[in-house]
DNA sequence: AGCACGCCGACT
DNA sequence: GTCGGCGTGCTC
């Protein structure tokens, strides 16, 4: 009954409208009108399918719903809802608007990279044959040979058309066709998410008595086949001792796969009505029960406790604490601890890992822990996956979430803590495509929304979170003792001039080391081999004529790849065979210079060629499941000898790791970037740490250098973060970078260098007009300076916190940046724009 | 980002 | 003259 009280009264008369998020790169929201019979349905948050453009359908999401009709245009109808509830809560919407603002993108680039694609939903052109069409005659041969293959399959999408003919130039083929009504196209809108049926098979009500089974057994005796179906079913379902156990049923699968049972002795009892088949819904994750013993038991040292302590301390006044503890002080039962008391408390955690540490023991650990309450959100896992953990989310049954930087997205709504792990990686900062954001620093906005916590912690901070809890605007907790009894490792530095002048150099390797890693293995213990660059060599170069193998996309050296006999891009994966005489002037002196992780591996099986080596690196672990099983293998003393890249260095405890060899320490310090040596002390500090887990003996690291004098490395051999800081951040300051400034980076970029060129200067002129020219830096082509063919230059803007409002010099870049993309005379131009570029 | 519309070169 | 190339601009 609707009476003026009932508040869809109202509703029934109003004529509304939606603003909507649309996955498009465009800075504005589109407004749709809301069709009278979702007036009362429709929410914030949820998703709608509207038309865009001429042909297109899009998803988009309500950001806002209001009765004010556009006045410049007519607004389209809203198509469909397909969402009763919220899937993306408020707060997301108003944290997907701070990104876009804050990292000047739009909000339809956050919305792309948050939804996994699943969630959103796309229109396909789909082309089908008009079986009513009869004017063949008036077809080109073209046209009739194009039809004759649409005409065999149901429906078509223009790209499968285009595999088929193996052309891809048909779209005007098609058209004609189109056109001459022979073909007929239509937009299918589908859900790409879908949920993994089962099919299972239980007894039909009757036979739940014992009694009636037991006669059909006695009836089948002279059907055997079907008999044995009968009597396995009864031996995979505990009917005895629970009656409802039928009702769960059996996979379907159990009695199709197996190959010693009938298939159609199954189907005949399916039509005789004494077996049934039903569908569920189950989810792609197993369930892992919870070991509540794991968890809550785990005894936290004296020095954890006091850490934990500390944590819920600060906790009451500062909204963000630092958490600083060496390698192997055991952070993670700090955060176990933590994450417990929040979701007792019945609030949200959010766990964030670096990519590369997230399917490590850690997670295994979690899982233990929180069992079927834990979600997890990896890049490797498959659409499907994530929208059930999305899903998971929405509806409660994930309370706690470990996951990359992109798990920052995910629809909380009443987050209580955010732990950022490993917090000075650099991989929580997107670089491409936008929004270009840093996952650490969008978790604080994200807290402050939720009125929640967050802990960063890490053996060897970042600079600017370091600084920022020096400072008191984090609270700042130590552990500074080693989890158990185990020390710090021991620190050895090799000096490889010495040894190249006494030739005592095998190869790459020191006599030190191969001598430290002979006895490691006669021990039988394990060692770590840590080298930051993966392939064979680094390039290939000619001794007669200087010739260097260089990607003709990218002006970089290409990497000599042994094992498949290639030279690749490690920037656009360009890819060419090794040339068997030098292109440049015909000789065969063609030389590997430099090394890899792939070169390492092989000179190991040369001085040791019965132990066991293994390479980690991005080659070997590209598959979804080869990190996770070569980790299994070194756990279970498989392995002897671990040859790796950089990510070797995150989240591996391995307890019979006794000794770690450092490759190439130099040019990691030198490495041509003011983070260098905040970097190198990180990595080195970080890859040290796999030594040494147990408390029964010390780890020892040996690190190859050509100069022992460096100070970096005797503050990473003294663990002297402080050291290092003090130091880096008193260069920082000198030299105004972060944390006293804020660096926005714009990168130029066009097919001819020129003008590329002529844009980034002239972009740079606009700028430096009102900003002055202390604050911009540039134009200057990159380290690498074409990618993919285009020509880059790099503008660097520096930001006085104090001095500078923020918001307002970015709102004119950003006006400046239109100017130069809109410029007639510099058509072609790309500019993107990296705000907190690291 | 897609995708249609529109303006110039090589073919019937 | 037409087809078809890709540059330009818009999407509620």
């Amino acid at each position: 009954m609707l009476t003026a009280e009932n508040d869809d009264f109202g509703l029934e008369e109003i004529t509304l409208f939606a603003d909507l998020i649309l996955p498009v790169p465009v800075r504005q929201l589109f407004t749709y009108r809301v069709p009278r019979v979702f007036n009362s349905a429709i929410k914030n948050g949820a998703r709608v399918v509207v038309p865009f453009g001429k042909n297109r359908v899009v998803t988009g999401v309500v950001a806002h719903i209001h009765t004010t009709p556009p006045s410049r245009y007519q607004a389209k109808y809203i198509g469909e809802l397909l969402d009763d509830e919220p899937l993306v809560t408020p707060y997301q919407i108003a944290l997907f608007n701070w990104i876009a603002d804050y990292y000047l993108c739009s909000v339809g680039e956050v919305l792309n990279v948050a939804l996994p694609s699943g969630l959103k939903i796309t229109s396909q052109s789909k082309i089908q044959y008009n079986p009513d069409f009869d004017y063949f005659d008036l077809l080109t041969e073209e046209e009739t040979a194009l039809l004759e293959e649409i005409k065999k399959y149901q429906s078509l999408t223009y790209e499968e058309v285009g595999k088929r003919v193996g052309d891809q130039n048909i779209n005007h083929v098609i058209k004609s066709l189109i056109g001459k009504r022979a073909v007929i196209l239509y937009e299918e809108v589908r859900e790409k998410y879908k949920p993994k049926i089962q099919k299972k098979v239980k007894l039909t009500g009757r036979y739940e008595t014992r009694e009636n089974l037991m006669e059909l057994i006695g009836q089948l005796d002279k059907m055997p086949k079907q008999q044995e179906v009968v009597m396995r079913y009864m031996s995979q379902v505990p009917l005895q001792n629970d009656p409802y156990a039928n009702r769960a049923g059996l996979e379907k699968s159990y009695f199709t796969q197996n190959e010693d049972i009938s298939d159609s002795a199954l189907s005949t009892l399916i039509k005789k009505g004494v077996f049934e088949e039903f569908e569920v819904t189950v989810s792609r994750f197993a369930e892992v029960k919870p070991d509540f013993t794991a968890g809550i038991n785990i005894k936290l040292t004296t020095a954890q406790q006091r850490a934990f302590d500390e944590i819920i301390n600060l906790f009451q006044e500062k909204d963000t604490v630092l958490l600083h503890g060496v390698t192997g002080s055991g952070k993670t039962e700090v955060y176990i601890h933590l994450a417990q008391q929040v979701l007792e408390s019945g609030s949200q955690v959010l766990f964030l890992l670096p990519e590369i540490a997230l399917t490590t023991q850690i997670v295994v650990r979690l899982k233990k822990v929180f069992g079927d309450k834990l979600g997890i959100y990896h890049s490797k896992f498959s659409d499907n996956e994530r929208v059930e953990v999305w899903k998971g989310v929405v509806s409660g049954q994930y309370q706690l979430v470990v996951g990359v930087r992109s798990a920052i997205f995910l629809p909380f709504d009443a987050l209580g803590l955010i732990i950022v792990d490993e917090e000075h990686e650099s991989s929580y900062k997107q670089y491409d495509p936008a929004p270009r954001y840093h996952a650490r620093d969008v978790s604080i906005v994200a807290a402050q929304h939720q009125h929640a916590k967050v802990l960063l912690g890490s053996a060897t901070p970042a600079l600017e979170s370091y600084y920022q809890a020096l400072n008191g605007r984090y609270g700042l907790v130590k552990l500074t003792e080693r989890f158990g009894k185990a020390s710090m490792p021991e620190f050895v530095l090799i000096d490889t001039k010495q040894e190249r002048k006494t030739k005592k150099m095998k190869y790459e390797f020191s006599s030190v080391l191969v001598e430290e890693l002979r006895e490691t293995l006669a021990r039988n213990e394990q060692s770590i081999i840590f080298q930051n660059r993966r392939g064979y060599s680094s390039y290939l170069q000619c001794e007669e004529c200087g010739w260097i193998g260089e990607c003709e996309n990218c002006a970089v050296s290409l990497t000599y790849h042994q094992k498949d006999a290639e030279l690749r891009c490690h920037y656009c994966g360009h890819k060419e065979e090794v040339p068997k005489l030098c292109p440049g002037c015909g000789s065969t002196k063609v030389r590997t210079v430099g090394f890899g992780t792939e070169k390492l591996e092989d000179q190991l099986k040369i001085f040791f060629p019965t132990a066991r080596v293994a390479r980690m690196d991005l080659d070997t672990t590209r598959a979804k499941n080869a990190y996770k099983e070569m980790i299994e293998d070194i756990e279970q003393g498989n392995v002897d000898i671990l040859v790796g890249t950089q990510m070797i260095s995150k989240g591996l405890d391995f307890e019979n790791v006794s000794m770690v060899g450092i490759f190439d320490a130099d040019r990691m310090i030198h490495f041509p970037d003011l983070r260098s040596t905040e970097r190198a002390f990180q990595l080195i500090t970080q890859v040290s740490g796999r030594a040494g887990r147990r408390a029964d003996r010390k780890g020892r690291v040996l690190i190859q250098t050509g100069n022992t004098n460096q100070k970096i490395l005797q503050k990473i051999i003294a663990n002297d973060y402080e050291g290092m800081y003090t130091e880096e951040i008193a260069e920082r300051e000198q030299f105004r970078y972060p944390p006293f400034t804020r660096l926005i980076k714009l990168t130029v970029k066009h097919l001819e260098q020129d003008m590329a060129r002529r844009a980034a200067e002239k972009l740079t002129h606009l700028l430096m007009e009102k900003m002055g020219e202390d604050r911009v830096l540039g134009p200057q082509p990159p380290l690498v300076e074409r990618i993919r063919n285009r020509f880059l230059f790099d503008i660097l803007i520096k930001l006085e916190r104090e001095k500078v409002n923020f918001k307002a010099a970015k709102t004119f870049i950003l006006e400046k940046v239109t100017d130069i993309l809109t410029d007639k005379t510099l058509k072609g131009a790309d500019v993107t724009i990296d705000v907190d570029c690291l």
